[in-house]
Formats: C-alpha cells, sequence, structure tokens
DNA sequence: GAGCACTGC
C-alpha cells in the first residue's frame, strides 16, 4: 500500500508505542461509538455493561476518573456554524457522563458534586493550574468528584499524579472505546533536508499512485505552507490526465473564517483535496475524508525565556504524542496512511509529548491567580509539571513591580482586584490609572484590542499593497495604541459590519473578539467602580496612562532605525514589527514603550507609541530603588 | 518587511 521509497512503517498510529500498556489496538469499523466502555482499575481492564450504573459505582469508588477517548472515538465534534476554530462542541464524554457526573450546579442536595475537566491532555496552562488546584480541594473535601478527560496516551500520567501522595483508590482510568480505521504508518529512510519540498512531492506521488482519499499535510507555519502550495502548483502541469487534479488548500490561524471554512467543501468530482495545515488541524480543527497524512515532524511553538523576559517563536520537532495524534487524522473515514518525513529512528527519540505551557511561558498572571485563591507556599504546591524556579522567581518580581504584591510577598489591595481581570499585570495597571488620567474610555478599548491577533489582514501580491492602503486610513502619528483606538472606534461606527471590515482590510473575527472582550473587561471597571470617562482626543493624557501600565517596556532610538530596551539587557537590539506605524518613521522624542517583545528571526516590538522620556519617571521607583544590585526581591 | 495555537462571559 505504500510508495515505494518508503519503508514500511507498523500498522496503527499508536502500535509503535506497544511499549505503553494502556494503548490497543482500537478498530471498530462500522459500529457505532462507545458500544461499550471499560474501566481500569489500575492496570488491569474489567469490561462493564452498562455504563450507568458502573459509572455510579466508579464514582462512588473512586474521587478521580480518567477519561480515555481514543484519537477519532469521536469526543470532540466540528460545529460548522460556530466557525472551524472557536467551534468546539461540548464532547461526547461530556454528554454521556452528564447524566450522572455532569457538572450540576442546579442539583439541590449538594451542588457542584461533580467537576469535567477535557482536554487534560493538551495540557494548556490552565488545564495544569486546575488540576492542582483540583488536587488541593479533593484534600479537604473529597465528596468532590472529578472527571478528567484526556488521550489515551497521557492517562497514566494523569493517574499517576492524584495517585502520588494519596491513595491507590483516588483515581482510576475509564477507556471509551472509539471508531478509529488502522493507519498505517511509513517513515523515510534517510533524513530529509527540506521537508516542504519533500512534503509537496509525496503529495503530488500519492496522488499519482493512490485511490481516493483527501491529503492532510502538516507544517509549521504560513511561510512554509505558502511555499509547499507554491511547489505543488508547479508540479500541478506534470499530472498526467488520468489522475485527480489537486485542490489545494491553506490552512491557519491568519486567514479570514471563509478561506478556513473552504478546506471543508467536500472535494469536486475528478478533484482530491491538499489541505497544508499548522498544527492547527492536529487538535482544534477536524476535517473528514483526510484518508493521507503527511507529517513534518515539525511544529512551531512559543517558547519563554524567564531570565531575558523574552519570548521566541521556535520550531522543534514534535512528540510521539503530537505525531500519533497527527497520523489519526488519516483513520476518521477509512483506513489510511501516515507518511513521517522523518526515519523511525528519530521518531524513536521523540519526546514523549511537548513541554506543557506553564514550562515555557510568562507566570506573572497565572501566579497572581493562585496567590488570590490562597495559595501562597508554591514550594508546597503539586504541580502536574512545575514551572521553572527561574520563572517563578521572575514572575513575582513582576508582581512586586507592577504593586501587585508588596515587600512580604502577599498580596496587595489592588494584587487582589486584578487577580479577577483575566488580562495582563501591565493591562490592569493602566485600566487602573485610567482614573487619575481621566481616559477609562479609551484605555478600555485599548486593551481589548491589544488581547487579540493583528486585525489587519495584509495578503501577498497587488492585493496586499492595496490592503496597505486601507491600513494607512487609521494610521495615528502617536503610534499603534491609538491606531488601534481608531480602527476600534470606526469598526463601531459603521455599524459593526462584516462587509466594512472586509472593504477595510480588517478581521471581523478579530473585531468582534475585540468588541466581547471590552465589553467583559467593562464589567470589571464598573464594579470596582473605576469611571469610564473619555479623554476627549487628549492624546498625551492617554499616551501617559499607557505608560503606567507599560513602563517596564520602554525603549530608546539609536541612528541606525533600532531600538534599544530600557531595562533588561540593552545590547539587545530592538526591531519594530513590519506592521507598526512606527516601523518607517523616526519618533519625534525617540522614545518608545510597546506591548510585546517577541524573538523569531530578530527580536521585534509590537504595537510600539511614542511617549516623552520623562513619563517613565514617574513610575517605578519604589521597585527600582528597592532593586539595588539587580537580586530578586520579594520572593515571599 | 511579517503572522504556532489558544483564552478571557
Amino acid at each position: 500500500m505504500s510508495l515505494k521509497f518508503w519503508k514500511p512503517g507498523t500498522s496503527g498510529p499508536g502500535s509503535s508505542l506497544d511499549r505503553d500498556s494502556q494503548i490497543e489496538e482500537n478498530v471498530v469499523q462500522s459500529a457505532p461509538a462507545y458500544s461499550s466502555l471499560s474501566i481500569q482499575s489500575q492496570r488491569e481492564r474489567l469490561p462493564i455493561y452498562k455504563h450507568r450504573d458502573k459509572l455510579l459505582y466508579c464514582m462512588e469508588e473512586y474521587g478521580v476518573l480518567i477519561v480515555v477517548g481514543q484519537t477519532g472515538c469521536g469526543k470532540t465534534t466540528r460545529e460548522p456554524s460556530a466557525t472551524s476554530v472557536a467551534g468546539r462542541v461540548a464532547s461526547e464524554v461530556g454528554s454521556l457522563l452528564g447524566d450522572e457526573a455532569g457538572l450540576r450546579p442546579n442539583l439541590k442536595r449538594d451542588s457542584h458534586r461533580s467537576l469535567q475537566l477535557d482536554e487534560a491532555h493538551e495540557r494548556s496552562l490552565y488545564t495544569d493550574l486546575l488540576l492542582g488546584v483540583l488536587k488541593k480541594i479533593r484534600r479537604k473535601r473529597p465528596s468532590l468528584r472529578l472527571i478528567v478527560s484526556s488521550a489515551t496516551l497521557d492517562a497514566t500520567s494523569f493517574l499517576d499524579y492524584f495517585i502520588s501522595g494519596t491513595s491507590p483508590s483516588e483515581a482510576t482510568i475509564v477507556s471509551l472505546e472509539g471508531r478509529m480505521f488502522p493507519v498505517e504508518v511509513a517513515y523515510l529512510p534517510e533524513p530529509t533536508p527540506d521537508y516542504v519540498t519533500k512534503a509537496a512531492n509525496t503529495a503530488f506521488e500519492i496522488n499519482a499512485k493512490h485511490g481516493r482519499g483527501d491529503i492532510l499535510i502538516f507544517l509549521t507555519g504560513r511561510e512554509e505552507i505558502d511555499r509547499c502550495l507554491q511547489e505543488l502548483s508547479e508540479l500541478a502541469p506534470k499530472t498526467p490526465r488520468s489522475v485527480p487534479r489537486l485542490m489545494l488548500l491553506p490552512l491557519h490561524a491568519g486567514l479570514t473564517t471563509d478561506e478556513q471554512l473552504a478546506v471543508f467543501e467536500p472535494a469536486e468530482r475528478g478533484t482530491r483535496k491538499v489541505i497544508v495545515s499548522t498544527n492547527i488541524a492536529e487538535a482544534s480543527v477536524t476535517i473528514e475524508g483526510i484518508t493521507f497524512v503527511i507529517d513534518s515532524g515539525f511544529v512551531k511553538i512559543r517558547v519563554y525565556n524567564p531570565t531575558t523576559g523574552l519570548a521566541s517563536l521556535t520550531t522543534v520537532p514534535t512528540s510521539i504524542a503530537s505525531a500519533t495524534q497527527r497520523a489519526g487524522r488519516a483513520g476518521r473515514t477509512s483506513p489510511g496512511i501516515c507518511y513521517r518525513l522523518f526515519t523511525q529512528e528519530s521518531f524513536d527519540r521523540l519526546p514523549y509529548s511537548t513541554p506543557p505551557e506553564i514550562t515555557r511561558t510568562d507566570m506573572t498572571t497565572p501566579l497572581l491567580q493562585l496567590k488570590s485563591l490562597g495559595i501562597d507556599n508554591l514550594m508546597k504546591f503539586e504541580w502536574v509539571s512545575a514551572p521553572p524556579a527561574e520563572s517563578v522567581l521572575r514572575a513575582l518580581e513582576n508582581l512586586f513591580a507592577a504593586g501587585m504584591v508588596g515587600e512580604d510577598g502577599r498580596l496587595s489591595p489592588v494584587g487582589q482586584k486584578v487577580a479577577e481581570c483575566p488580562v495582563d499585570v501591565g493591562i490592569a495597571r493602566m485600566l487602573f490609572s485610567s482614573q487619575e488620567y481621566q481616559c477609562g474610555e479609551e484605555i478600555l478599548t485599548i486593551a481589548a484590542m491589544c488581547s487579540i491577533q493583528d486585525v489587519f489582514i495584509i495578503p501577498d501580491g497587488a492585493p496586499g499593497a492595496l490592503a496597505e492602503l486601507e491600513r494607512r486610513k487609521f494610521t495615528a502619528e502617536e503610534g499603534d495604541h491609538l491606531t488601534l483606538l481608531n480602527v476600534y472606534n470606526a469598526f463601531a461606527r459603521y455599524g459593526r459590519s462584516s462587509g466594512w471590515c472586509k472593504s477595510h482590510a480588517l478581521s471581523f473575527r478579530g473585531l468582534s473578539r475585540a468588541v466581547s472582550i471590552r465589553a467583559q473587561l467593562k464589567k470589571y471597571m464598573q464594579r470596582f467602580s473605576l469611571p469610564l470617562e473619555s479623554c476627549q482626543g487628549d492624546a498625551k493624557r492617554l499616551r501617559r496612562c499607557l505608560v503606567s501600565g507599560y513602563w517596564r517596556n520602554g525603549a530608546r532610538w539609536v541612528g541606525d532605525g533600532t531600538y534599544r530596551s530600557v531595562r533588561g539587557n540593552r545590547d539587545q537590539t530592538l526591531y519594530v514589527h513590519p506592521t507598526s506605524v512606527l516601523f518607517t518613521r523616526k519618533p519625534r522624542s525617540g522614545w518608545v514603550i510597546f506591548h510585546e517583545m517577541e524573538e523569531t528571526k530578530k527580536t521585534q516590538i509590537r504595537i510600539v507609541t511614542e511617549i516623552e522620556p520623562d513619563w517613565l519617571l514617574d513610575h517605578g521607583h519604589q521597585y527600582e530603588g528597592n532593586k539595588g544590585t539587580g537580586s530578586v526581591v520579594a520572593v515571599g
């Protein structure tokens, strides 16, 4: 079945992983999902017949149920109306268990008797924090039952986590049968120097040699995707007349909703879809009808360096869990093949899973939230994976600098309030000091606009030049924060219409999100009795308010058009991001503040606004004064 | 001269 230059692999996405006793082939050709359930007590498996009774039994016997859903068991269902990305409906696991075990706030006798944590294997930051908090809560309140849903590969680590330091009867694994078709896995005999070209060629060969079924290619980012599509379109004229024409489709988060939805359209007669995607198709977006997966074996992740305070976007090899999940995308509707663009030896050396987000992200806001829950002793907190010590120290330092904790490490009154707002502490400070600068209305909008991805949609080529002209219509001399304010206000003024966005090269999805985030932040401001005054066009007041949140992100213009930070590594060359209105313009004062700094090919600052340097002096005195020789303060 | 993914009710 596989192409001849491929070394034949083993059958089934999980079968190379037999070392793990948890994993089994799960091929139910046409049976409905969940035709049976089985319960694993420790390592042994007990079949059960009617899930209702047995689940109730398990809920009584064990405090924590780890529900395992095989890749492709249909736990997560696509919901096209809610758009491809955000459209995640309540999982079938949830509805299956819902009768007895879902969150039941309307249950009179003992409300919140149980909680379900879905897709725990994705290990998002808040999944990890919740697991830690919930384990702690269960020690004090064993009547609270937990249901943790997870992919098969990760289930034992959750089991070990809950059993560790408690008792074997604390947790058990419940496994759901899936309806997964077998996926044959093929590896390259030799590593490839260029997986983008290799991916294009492989897709071309599959099209020539294999029958029906669409192709899904996993690459790491937009640049690679565009190049791969380009190479595929160059190969197209060589396609023999007898084989299907290829329908080439990119898939990544930067596309418009319409472009994203195109991947769900069935291929026309006589054509075959080739979807070239980022990691978005690994878990967030599920496309039916995929028979062939081509896996580059790489993924782009954001890694935070607590020592430099710099986040970087890095391409790294994936993991066994990730490769398995990707392969599974080929077996949802029929048996499939996964072509891994790396050797079996490389696969065997892959880490078990990608390091969880908590180990590679800024912990400032999460730590504030833990503190507000009364979790002060971070050494005693039971992490599923602990964040690096350096990251915790840096976070505490940031919290102190922002006035969120005192020198004793305890939450300050403002820290207690800010902990309730789901924004970065700098933004929160801006919201609070808007009272002093009388610009709450505008700061609220800016805070919302800074929380979403870039709203300008600039395509390549000639349409891109037109889009650039549209972008300039919103430009504010002072910089990007005020430009974003202009965009939001115009969007609101013209009835929040998608047509208006289209004609101005703006993302309707993004701006709609900004509207909802703004509404939400507005509630916090009202709760804290912060006035919603307008600065009435006084941009200076507004910029001074911005500095109250961003004073640690100050930078100085140097002759060659780049910037240097006023804090941390002062030798680091900072480049203005090309989407900034200050990209081609020198600020009169020579000083700016910026929303964020990120390392890609270069270290770039995004969302930049000109300020006067003496405004920086209004802030951080206490902090800088105490900091002395640079040793860490306020580690509580 | 550039954009892994997600999230806040």
